[in-house]
DNA sequence: CGCTGCTGTTAACTAGTAGCGAACACTCTG
DNA sequence: CAGAGTGTTCGCTACTAGTTAACAGCAGCG
């Protein structure tokens, strides 16, 4: 048997220092003593429900990330949209409108579905869709990484965006190469054959939108 | 503001009845006394979180079922405010840009396309692109500034991806109100009713996505 | 150096309530 | 009629959600 609580103070915890409020910020927005909300987050006391709640709105989570019981300590956690129990047994009305049910979606860094490869790219999905030729996501290019080993040029269906957060990446769009640095932006269609490098020395970081591109392979 | 614990009892009784077990029976299984279930389900009490998550496990839902604001008994739906529905889609950025034709381009910070509205909000276009679906921007609210000068709630067609860049921002989206944070991203279906607001105090900064807004109805 | 203002943590206390058992009223079956 | 099911209410208590106050640590500032 697991315990939903044990791990819930700890959680909240790693949510709030992610989203970089204080803990005495949180609770006079939540009109709860500074105090009492350490004692929350080190699991020396429990919220009740309504505090409970009104946390989890201030901090942007479903209620149900904070009790998933894949959770240990630093590792990403699995998305709130893929661990939820069989709620095929009801089917309100009000399932429309469940954070796990794709009409809304509010996701934090740390709750985001990650995909790693091994060359030093990192995908990092930002919202979950139903929309199945949308691709919203946060990509990572360590230095040196590139986003095929071989350096081929890539193309597929649709167009794409994005948007340089830090860092600088090289891209290769047909015949031209061009610099993404930060705060520029991007947009081209992506059946011209296309590559990025991280030629820099920094972590790249951008905020990247694929749409159009159905999921083949 | 809403109550999350008003409907809480009521709402726990009716997916219970309809996953047709007896009060009794939950009350065995989750180790509670059947008198304080109904007092639960009366709103005369109130659980403690450790019993809501057992409840919620027992019945099959997810917690943040049992608080979503819109919820009026059995009833669908409650259908948005007629007023609301009428209202053309105004502002909206989707509007005010026209195409710009180019297969690829890229973007600096200063030679952006910005329309500035008087309510203290900036779009500023990220990429000029064919797709007349399209709209990719930054989007800058300054503190107290809101998407709707008089408070109002906005819809039209299609979807909506955002990123925080930085500072805090206020979103409504039908009934329920959110915190998206930096470092946090949101999409959401954009035909339900929204809103956006900067309460706090520094500028916010995001990267926003609108896709399939037609333009110009 | 101390002073101010921030961060999070802990101890001692108390008002309130989570949760209990027992008795209640009701319906259906035999 | 008894018996077994349903859900509800009353009165109680053990416990805890949440408080204030004091704590230690860190950064900036004159």
């Amino acid at each position: 048997m697991f315990d939903p609580m044990e791990n819930l103070g700890p959680r909240l915890k790693t949510i709030r220092l992610a989203s970089e409020k204080s803990l005495r910020e949180v609770a006079r927005r939540l009109e709860v003593s500074p105090s009492f909300l350490s004692q929350i987050e080190n699991g020396k006391s429990q919220p009740s429900v309504a505090t409970l709640y009104a946390l989890a709105r201030l901090l942007g989570v479903p209620v149900d990330t904070l009790f998933a019981p894949t959770f240990d300590g630093d590792a990403p956690l699995t998305p709130v949209d893929e661990e939820i129990i069989n709620r095929s047994l009801i089917n309100h009305p009000t399932d429309a409108w469940d954070d796990g049910g794709a009409r809304v979606s509010l996701i934090n860094p740390q709750n985001r579905s990650v995909l790693t490869m091994d060359t030093g790219v990192r995908w990092e999905r930002l919202a979950a869709t139903h929309e199945s030729d949308i691709n919203f996501m946060e990509i990572i290019y360590e230095p040196g990484a590139g986003s095929n080993a071989n350096g081929e040029l890539i193309q597929h269906d649709g167009y794409e965006y994005g948007y340089a957060i830090d860092g600088e990446i090289e891209v290769t769009i047909g015949d031209s190469v061009l610099n993404l640095s930060k705060n520029q932006s991007i947009g081209f269609d992506s059946s011209i054959p296309h590559r990025f490098r991280n030629t820099g020395s920094v972590t790249f970081r951008g905020i990247w939108f694929v749409h159009g591109c159905h999921p083949a392979e």
